[in-house]
DNA sequence: TCTGGGGTCCTAGGACCC
DNA sequence: TCTGGGGTCCTAGGACCC
């Protein structure tokens, strides 16, 4: 009684502690030690922490931390700031060496996640893959070769067991070789007890509202009507987490490179902002932004901005222009005129302005 | 002690059109 | 007498992910 077809392997990578492992590259003496990357790396400042090394983990600290949360659990931590281009350029590598792996006689496909995951799927015409397990392998030791990186493989049937099995292979998550596997055959028994959330996909917030129609395990949500999860939550997304629950996705590996629907800017004062110099601030961010969709060579066709008084007291304000365009005065003009739309009766925390861009000629491929 | 910054996608309600 | 139904666009907000 299989819901999927024949198994087709899907593996999913991902780097050990990818922020913290390329800072310990370049310092090798911070190798073992706790280590914090996150803001500009002082842990007085506002900012949260972006990657905590395994060291760093052990004491409790983790990622979406405040810097002084964390600071405050270990005070001899080495705390560094996030170095953007350093890990770009490390990600490069990584990518470039899975791209060059060959599976089956043929190039694997390789579907790019962010900085530190890829899903890698057979390449058309493929001939024997063997035993995934060997391919993982072959992974890892390429990855470690070309970079002195390491990372963990989930081997599973689709995307989504991929993506879980994961964390199965990892020190302190699971068994601690590198490589998990999940497929449809293990779903229920490694999966079926488990909260909702420990699917990818399902937040603490959906968590709750499933709680609350007395769904609080991935068998439970399995076992659920469809249809009262498509009342309760909507037509798209209440079948969707039924899918979910059953570790069913049918979605291929796509090497198709993504095309960004839209760029933004925002940033945390260290102290609030008085509303004299908020409409400067948000020019200067316009700016910014306007940079990156000029690199994008589509222009803005809907600008947005974004208001936090207070931590979780946070507005927004949008428009769709007239017209497209990458004008930076114009677009600039824009952001200002939708804080007419906002109140000034608090200094601000955050400010945000995005940029939705036009969609190319024939649409998103993906 | 007090929540970054980069994104994507979905939902709901109102306006408007035919 | 008494307020259809389908569809699109716009805006604000929410949830999730890395």
């Amino acid at each position: 009684m299989s819901e999927q077809p024949a198994a087709r392997w899907v593996l999913h990578v991902d780097l050990d502690q990818f922020i913290a492992a390329v800072e310990m590259l370049r310092r090798p003496e911070l190798v073992g030690k706790p280590v914090i990357v996150g803001g500009r790396g002082d842990p007085t400042e506002r900012g949260v922490v972006s990657t905590a090394s395994y060291a760093a983990r052990e004491h409790g600290v983790g990622s979406g931390m405040p810097l002084r949360t964390a600071a405050r659990k270990i005070p001899d931590a080495v705390f560094l700031p996030v170095d953007k281009p350093a890990y770009d350029e490390a990600s490069a590598r990584v990518m470039n060496t899975l791209r060059a792996l060959e599976w089956g006689g043929v190039p694997v496909v390789v579907e790019v996640l962010g900085w530190d995951e890829a899903f890698l799927g057979p390449g058309e015409g493929h001939g024997d893959l063997g035993d995934p397990r060997v391919f993982a392998q072959t992974i890892r030791d390429a990855v470690h070769e070309a970079t002195d990186l390491s990372c963990g493989v989930g081997i599973g049937d689709n995307k989504l067991r991929a993506k879980i099995a994961t964390a199965f292979g990892k020190t302190g998550e699971g068994d601690g070789s590198g490589i998990g596997f999940l497929t449809a055959a293990e779903w229920f028994a490694v999966m079926g007890d488990r909260p909702t959330t420990a699917l990818w996909g399902i937040g603490s917030k959906i968590g709750k509202r499933l709680s609350a129609l007395g769904i609080h395990t991935v068998r439970e949500l399995a076992e659920s009507d469809a249809r009262v999860l498509a009342d309760a939550i909507g037509p798209t997304m209440g079948p969707w987490y039924h899918r979910l629950g059953r570790g069913v996705d049918t979605s291929p590996v796509d090497a198709t490179p993504w095309v960004p629907r839209a760029h933004g800017r925002e940033e945390t004062y260290q102290a609030d902002l008085g509303w004299d110099v908020v409409p400067a601030e948000v020019r200067a961010l316009t700016g910014r932004v306007v940079e990156d969709i000029d690199r994008e060579g589509r222009p803005a066709a809907r600008v947005g901005i974004k208001v936090r008084y207070r931590p979780f007291v946070t507005v927004s304000r949008s428009l769709t222009l007239p017209a497209p365009t990458n004008d930076a005065a114009v677009l600039a003009d824009a952001a200002v005129s939708l804080l007419d739309r906002v109140e000034h009766d608090r200094p601000v925390r955050l400010l945000g302005v995005r940029l939705e861009m036009v969609e190319p000629e024939g649409g998103y491929e993906r």
